[in-house]
DNA sequence: GTCTATAGGAGGATAGAC
DNA sequence: GTCTATCCTCCTATAGAC
């Protein structure tokens, strides 16, 4: 307000982190630059490397605040189940192990109200992102949860072997990564498409989720080879 | 050989593609310089621009090489189920939908004798890439496939609405892209994994496909609200 | 037809003024 | 601590030589 020159305010760098937020979701990280950035942000084209001290801390950055915050709810929602199983004496459901990983995820991307409901559409796509850089912090930001969680549904899913757990998880990542991304990507190959309350988002990807999760096993022709 | 300067071939327009291809798979759409192009294709960095015209009709081209086969083989085996159910006069079964649609992809991934088979990594993260040229030629190239597709699955689950219909194929889309890109971003994230054999990813994601496509319909709480 | 050379602009990063 | 001015690299595209 009365500082000289351009704007500025004890809130600078999160200006700049939300601007490059809702940037990477809109363009991507390779096509957005910083020039973009800090013209969104209204602040100096200098100011990231100042705050963050390059392109790629800031990509970091981005991430590292929301993936701590999304991780934290998965996992309070998990030991929210956990405790209730225990105390009523019987193992964990599949269903609520998917509603603990899920659910936060999908109301993150929903609740507009959320600061982060756009960054979910970005978080999906850059798991199978070739950038090597952005995949392997990605990693290790997860690595606590995943292992929380594949525990759990190995214990919730005693007659099916790890290997094809971890696949199924995969499956539903894919699967919640494009109903995130979803509605526009659906709209563009079909002209038609109306419903997409996102309150109907949930039941409906659970429901999905659950049914391929408890398919029946495939069977290998092992006789042959 | 003979020729003077750099190498020159009637094949140059294909070894464009190609090298394209690989360097698009590998580092992404934007992150590929027309100078990476030319250098891995042997060829004069001019020759992009005398062959295609500009990058993004390189990239265009790109993918219409490969979604023309993919989608041809794709409505052959449609019609061959088709087929196959009027011969015994019953209806199609949704998993011959599913087999038709999603065995070609897999194949083409998979199948390392065949040429395109990195070019499905490519292709399932482009569905939600924010890319505004490239999604909208791809929704151009799959118009016909996909209402096909749709029209045998809305046949083929009589009960069940089309929008829900239409959903669960997104969030198959989403899986099989996953289950694309797959081994080496699961093996990042969890360092153990031994068994990846591809012939055994088919019945993996098809058992899991067909689980989520038949699981019951959500239930709303219209009474609520 | 294919290559060489270069134009013209945008990118990330930084040195030094204030 | 923030801004201005600028460096140098890399991009795509093209004009003109051969």
């Amino acid at each position: 307000m009365g500082t000289p020159g351009n704007k500025i305010g004890p809130e600078t760098r999160s200006r700049i982190l939300d601007a490059a937020e809702a940037l990477f979701v809109e363009h991507g990280l390779d096509a957005t630059s910083m020039r973009m950035i800090t013209a969104r942000a209204e602040v100096n084209l200098a100011a990231v490397n100042y705050h963050f001290g390059s392109k790629d801390k800031l990509i970091h950055e981005v991430f590292r605040r929301r993936l701590a915050e999304l991780n934290r709810m998965r996992l309070a929602a998990l030991d929210e189940m956990e405790a209730r199983a225990r105390a009523e004496e019987r193992p964990l459901k599949p269903s609520q192990v998917l509603e603990a990983f899920f659910r936060p995820a999908l109301e993150m991307a929903t609740d507009t109200r959320h600061g982060g409901h756009t960054f979910m559409r970005l978080l999906g796509r850059t798991y199978t992102e070739p950038n090597s850089f952005v995949r392997r912090f990605l990693a290790e930001e997860y690595a606590e949860t995943l292992d929380r969680f594949l525990a759990a549904l190995y214990g919730a899913l005693p007659g099916v072997s790890r290997t094809e757990i971890l696949w199924r998880f995969h499956f539903m990542m894919g699967a919640t990564s494009y109903a995130i991304a979803g509605t526009d990507a659906l709209r563009l190959f079909t002209g038609e498409f109306d419903d997409d309350a996102p309150e109907r988002l949930m039941p409906r990807l659970m429901s999905f989720l659950l049914g391929g999760l408890r398919a029946p096993l495939p069977e290998w022709k092992e006789t042959e080879e």
